[in-house]
DNA sequence: GCCAACGTTGGC
DNA sequence: GCCAACGTTGGC
């Protein structure tokens, strides 16, 4: 199964929120990027994907859970962009920091050290495996 | 269909 | 708060 990374504002989405959501979940809504479609389009329920705070903590917070594929977005007055539905998992036992990944070399391919402004991203199983265990998760 | 101008994102 | 990187828009 593949494996994601959501970034969001916590002044426009955090954590905290996600979690308060619970197991009903939230719309992860408000893509404009046609990559960030693409992913968003291939993901299936169930999948597993991080959580990342960027500008303000700048780390990974915690795991979150596709729970409903891709549909259209009613946010977007144009109809061309969708979204999925997101539930939060499990927090990391240690935030995650930038500075931590960017200074770990085996995740040195990630897409969030080369291109920081694509807002979801998909993470290999190797990296995947490197971030949840340096959370403090097996 | 090219490309300059502009707006937005996000690290620093 | 600055600025680099990127995406989008619109004139030609």
């Amino acid at each position: 199964m593949a494996h994601w990374l959501y970034k969001s504002e916590p002044s426009t989405w955090s954590w905290d929120q996600q979690v308060a959501a619970g197991p009903a979940g939230t719309h992860w809504n408000g893509v404009r990027n046609h990559v960030a479609k693409k992913h968003l389009m291939a993901m299936e329920v169930g999948e597993q994907g991080f959580f990342y705070h960027s500008n303000e903590g700048k780390a990974v917070v915690g795991i979150v859970e596709v729970i409903r594929p891709y549909y259209p977005d009613d946010s977007d007055p144009t109809g061309r962009f969708g979204m999925v539905d997101l539930r939060a998992v499990a927090p990391l036992a240690r935030a995650v920091t930038l500075e931590a990944i960017k200074a770990e070399p085996r995740l040195a391919a990630m897409i969030l050290v080369n291109n920081s402004r694509l807002s979801v991203q998909p993470v290999s199983d190797d990296e995947w495996a490197i971030v949840r265990a340096m959370g403090g998760l097996c």
